[in-house]
DNA sequence: AAGTGGTCTAGACCACAAC
DNA sequence: TTGTGGTCTAGACCACTTT
């Protein structure tokens, strides 16, 4: 199984073993791979060469572990954070990473008038605000705040707010995206993300702004800010 | 310095010492910081100690290792996620999608007054041009133009050019990224672009163009235009 | 040849969870 | 009490870079 006189480290080599046997279904999801100590044993390694396995498939999202009890296989695909151009909802549900949504405040408002520049509206009109936290596992990862034309304003009881609300611009409302524009920002959390997202004031965040043009409509139908949590793409959930 | 009473590892111990150096410009960027074996004596720590410190902060982007020579300030900051942002390769390797790069040109070109305008830049001077197309299991999935500074080209028999330029931007040159900018276009395929990858004139096309901006540069340093099959994403944003 | 980081082992003690 | 992963040490050999 493993060659000690390769090039290749020993602590590869295992990884490359144990990815194997998590991919081919040897190792199911949630359930519990050998320990330290066999894993010494049947592959005739120091600990310190599992240790450093194991490690790199825990910052890869590969298993995770419980002191006390062993190491769990957590999924079969590497963790990233969002794709390009996907949203990350539809990313992390690729992934078998299921995220809750939950609703701070929804309802319309009017703008002021950074606001009117920031969603690049031309002029002054309410609209519907929506205001989201991203979580996965009790943690939150991102707070998100959704505008829309009041015009079109997604009825409450009709939509689920708690899912995507590209799908159901796509979907349900059958609306053709046209463009889509994005700036994504580095910066440090203001004091109020430091509570909502229960981080330090050193915790990098990245900022997202998307605007969402759709056929019919010269002005941005959609805007949406975000901040999620910058090392979310190797967080070990 | 160190207390090795206290409950908290010497490892994070060691790690705090060495931000709070980075960050007051103890250790200043690009430096060289001391050596294992040195802090092994400074601190009184064994070498697993310093390298498991070492190991965390070279994952979070402030240091960077020289074999044989030493270990550097990268910068003051911890990296965030843009590669799963900025990177295809890196999103689609992700879930287990390898993909192959195959250069089509290189090299420099005089930009016309549109390519000035879509690169945005403010003047005309000559850059770096890199056109690839990306394909999985020999099918073509997306055709790819790279622009850069002339002045800042990556050069050929340094970098491999096949892999992601994303990556060389961030790991090899060291650069802190301070802003993406993306518009994603949904689009028929020109002539060319059916010939090239090989579809039909109904293919809907994502059309994306990037800028990217890192310190110390005004203008964005790095300009993407790329279309690729619009199936390869699930347009739901 | 000397110095650096990369890999690896053997062994120790600890905190935590389950029986 | 037993077994797990978490931390830490001392020491060894290696590959790479510079002198």
């Amino acid at each position: 199984m493993i060659d000690k006189n390769s090039h290749t480290p020993l602590y590869a080599q295992l990884k490359d073993i144990i990815v194997k046997k998590i991919k081919s279904d040897l190792f199911k999801v949630k359930s519990q791979i050998p320990t330290e100590k066999e894993l010494m044993g049947e592959y005739r390694v120091g600990r310190a060469t599992v240790r450093k396995t194991m490690s790199m498939l825990e910052n890869e999202g590969y298993i995770y572990k419980k002191r006390g009890i062993g190491t769990f296989v957590a999924r079969k695909q590497p963790v990233v954070g969002f794709g390009p151009i996907i949203s990350l909802t539809a990313s992390l549900e690729a992934r078998g990473i299921e995220t809750e949504n939950v609703i701070i405040s929804k309802g319309i408002i009017v703008p002021d008038e950074k606001l009117i520049k920031d969603m690049k509206w031309k002029e002054k009109r309410s609209c519907y605000q929506l205001k989201r936290v991203r979580k996965i596992d009790e943690k939150p990862l991102a707070i998100e705040k959704s505008y829309f034309s009041e015009e079109f304003k997604i009825v409450d009881d009709r939509y689920d707010l708690t899912k995507s609300i590209a799908m159901v611009l796509l979907e349900d409302l059958r609306l053709t995206i046209k463009k889509v524009e994005q700036i994504i920002v580095p910066r440090l959390p203001t004091i109020e993300e430091q509570r909502e997202l229960n981080i330090g004031n050193e915790t990098l965040l990245l900022e997202i702004e998307r605007w969402i043009y759709v056929e019919g409509f010269e002005e941005p139908y959609y805007y949406l800010k975000f901040v999620i949590l910058g090392e979310a793409y190797n967080l070990a959930f």
